[in-house]
DNA sequence: AATGATACCAACCGCGTCAGT
DNA sequence: TACTGACGCGGTTGGTATCAT
């Protein structure tokens, strides 16, 4: 038996809220909080249902509420979160200041759906809409069902196994600690990625391309991110904290998982690494180059570019394992962002 | 100017989650 | 452990504005 409405008491009000009714809201919480919603109607002397208070508030009255059109950025950043999250609205929404779930909800049935369908994009899959039709049932790597073994190689790079570790501040990770949705365990020294996430789950960073280059993240840090580094080995930690050959870059995020929006609202430039040392100018064979190798939990397997040597959970590339497929074939399957490109099959900062 | 179609978005509804008992 | 109730989330609805004919 499913919960009573509670909205169906006599003389409850519904429907739209007047000027007065918002007042009423407004100066009751800005005076006294909103320690109850069930008493707040009552005691604001209003004749609505708590809930529909609430709505009323965090949806429209809350005085943080960034009001217009959403910018060009924020467009970019949702249609790259839902590429990932889904329509989990509310975790879209704690990525833009301002923003409510059910604001951007509306955006992107109203707008970003419509747009993505123009572009040839299914706002589904975030998939080119004909790939996606050709694809089903032939493509392993878009049916989920149907795991794929084979290893996708990116560019002519050689590759070699070079361990990626998962490891907690005490030595083990726990999987879900980091990837919030994903109970699966960590496999061995591998680091399984959630298929949830897909291949795009853990994004490859170009760090530089080993001659020391500076890389610069395409967008911009917010909290107190920073990067530390380690010695030859990548280490994902519970406090969002990776490792880096080498050089030192530390990130301390409040949540764990790491995700584009952790790096959007300000700028942060890496200190470039130096190359690893069996990148440097003494070693010209290039099959002794060492670089991550990331085996994904449905079989699918990524070699990793040995200049590709940062990993951040959760993508601004693609959120699929089709999508990644289409990236190794060179094909980019979203909009780029701003100062970021991908050519060929490979992907550079510029 | 009138009418119908479409777009937009505030508000509602019902369910899931979780804390308190 | 089971139950209850409050809150939050995502899907949907319906009223209003705008556009096209």
């Amino acid at each position: 038996m499913g919960r009573q409405p509670c909205c169906d008491k006599v003389g409850l009000k519904k429907g739209p809220w007047t000027a007065e009714e918002d007042k009423k809201l407004v100066d009751f919480i800005v005076n006294n909080g909103h320690c109850c919603w069930r008493t707040v109607p009552k005691l604001a002397g209003l004749l609505r249902c708590g809930k529909s208070c609430r709505l009323r508030w965090t949806n429209y009255l809350r005085p943080d509420l960034k009001r217009g059109l959403l910018s060009d950025t924020e467009e970019k950043l949702i249609i790259d979160l839902h590429s990932h999250l889904g329509n989990r609205w509310a975790k879209i929404a704690a990525h833009l200041p301002g923003r409510t779930d059910n604001e951007i909800k509306n955006y992107w049935n109203t707008h970003i759906k419509k747009k993505l369908s123009r572009m040839g994009i299914d706002p589904l899959t975030h998939l080119p809409i004909a790939d996606t039709h050709l694809s089903v049932g032939k493509n392993p790597l878009v049916s989920t069902a149907e795991p794929c073994n084979e290893v996708v190689e990116l560019n002519n790079v050689e590759f070699s196994s070079a361990k990626l570790e998962a490891m907690s501040t005490s030595g083990s990770l726990n999987h879900s600690d980091v990837f919030e949705d994903d109970k699966s365990s960590v496999e061995t020294s591998n680091y399984t990625i959630p298929s949830r996430f897909g291949c795009d789950a853990v994004s490859l960073f170009n760090a530089g391309d080993g001659t020391g280059s500076s890389p610069t993240l395409p967008f911009a840090g917010k909290r107190d991110n920073c990067w530390e580094s380690n010695e030859s080995m990548l280490l994902l930690r519970k406090e969002a904290k990776v490792e880096v050959e080498a050089t030192a870059m530390t990130m301390h995020g409040d949540d764990g998982l790491w995700e584009l929006g952790d790096f959007v609202g300000s700028s942060l430039t890496l200190e470039p690494p130096p190359p690893p040392a069996s990148m440097s100018s003494s070693s010209s064979n290039s099959a002794t180059k060492t670089s991550p190798e990331l085996k994904w939990v449905n079989g699918h397997e990524v070699a990793v570019p040995h200049h590709m040597d940062m990993i951040i959970a959760g993508s601004f590339l693609a959120p699929y394992e089709a999508n990644a497929q289409l990236w190794t074939q060179g094909i980019y399957p979203f909009p780029p962002w701003e100062g970021f490109s991908v050519t060929s099959s490979s992907s550079h900062i510029i």
